[in-house]
DNA sequence: CAAAAAACATACTAATCAGTATTGTTTTTT
DNA sequence: AAAAAACAATACTGATTAGTATGTTTTTTG
């Protein structure tokens, strides 16, 4: 095995195991000593890859939060069809069907985004889980206004403060999975979100023959 | 100055200081050293009023961050008149306009649910968080229930489910706001948080007197 | 194949952590 | 006024922390 890659084998194993412990216990409840021990690798290894703890959770929401969110929430926007059929298979999808996620961890943008806000010497983790959540903003804006052109969403309606609030509602509904013991709270909020949609459809008084509208749920 | 108030000053002094430091920085990154250091007093002073580090952010979520959801969130459900005004303007007061609540700092329900959520030797304190998220749910069940018994709201909606995300919206917008530099984040919920309520009001033709009415799902 | 470089291991350090043991100082009670 | 109790300060401990300095092994290169 040439060189290259048993060096990426190694970055990644941490990457992936500080991922998985930080995610679910906390930047500063996990050190660098429980990490090389998960995955029998030592200081030298550690500190060979990654110059300190920054600069490794820094990666680690690089390539991993980020991740998450992308491939997700942010590329499946890109399907063609209806709107809101899209939005609420997806999101049934990934909260009620899809076990990769681990919902009891709740989510990774929003557990980062809490561990790491007011940390001192901030090497710009902040402003990385910013453009996070921007992105996704902006996917969501664009796939909105896509709608809106389609004929499919209502023209009148703020794509910007609209997408902010999906996010805004399932960062918040995967939060509250942690701590509930309700099993159903994903159900009960794909629901509400439904009900939500609707207030994005085209008004029926505008509604001549568009063909992509369907009649209430 | 009596023995009792003395130590209650200094019990509560202690108290303040730790939340608003946990609350800003995270359970794991504030030492105890740090807190006593900041208000001039020791550790005998510290461990006489808690007996370890555990008890003592016990009592701040008992004591603080569970105010923090009665006093801003639950106790104006009390006041009587339209549940959905009543519902906007709490929001829109305690989002906008309330400086109390210092909002880059997130929500301390969230804060603290991620911060403590997987402790190991943990004394109850996830027990604690999903009792604070379940009063504010009941509360807010209870509130829904008042606004269609008196007329105001449809009789159809699902209170649970509605209760949850409206908590879940509100948690995840305070969220985002710890990273993004939108300004007016808040005032756009709010928008579409009245668009939502909208979801909840009695529809028209039930409200012309029509018996007939069919159900939404 | 030998020298050089890359990839990782070992052994350490100084700082910080939660928690304890002891002592000192007030207040209250007797 | 003496004794007791309450409250807090001081000085410590062993464990853990991020990070470093220096080896050792493996791979690449001339």
């Amino acid at each position: 095995m040439t060189q290259e890659i048993k060096r990426k084998i190694t970055r990644q194993t941490l990457i992936d195991k500080g991922y998985e412990l930080i995610n679910t216990y906390g930047y500063h409840a996990i050190s660098i000593d429980t990490i090389i021990d998960e995955v029998g690798l030592t200081k030298g290894a550690f500190y060979y890859h990654f110059s300190n703890k920054h600069h490794f959770v820094e990666a680690i929401i690089q390539e991993r939060v980020s991740k998450e969110i992308h491939s997700n929430f942010i590329e499946p926007l890109n399907e063609r069809g209806n709107p809101i059929f899209i939005l609420t298979d997806l999101f049934h999808d990934k909260l009620l069907k899809d076990k990769s996620l681990n919902q009891q961890l709740g989510s990774p943008l929003t557990n980062f985004i809490n561990d790491l806000s007011h940390e001192q010497n901030d090497y710009g983790l902040q402003l990385q889980l910013k453009e996070i959540f921007d992105e996704w903003k902006i996917a969501l804006i664009n796939f909105l206004y896509r709608g809106i052109e389609g004929g499919c969403l209502n023209r009148h309606i703020d794509t910007e403060s609209t997408a902010e609030f999906i996010i805004a509602s399932v960062e918040g509904i995967r939060t509250l999975k942690k701590v509930t013991s309700n099993e159903g709270i994903f159900y009960n909020y794909m629901q509400q979100l439904k009900n939500f949609f609707d207030t994005l459809k085209i008004p029926k008084e505008e509604l001549q023959g568009n063909q992509y509208y369907y009649a209430a749920s």
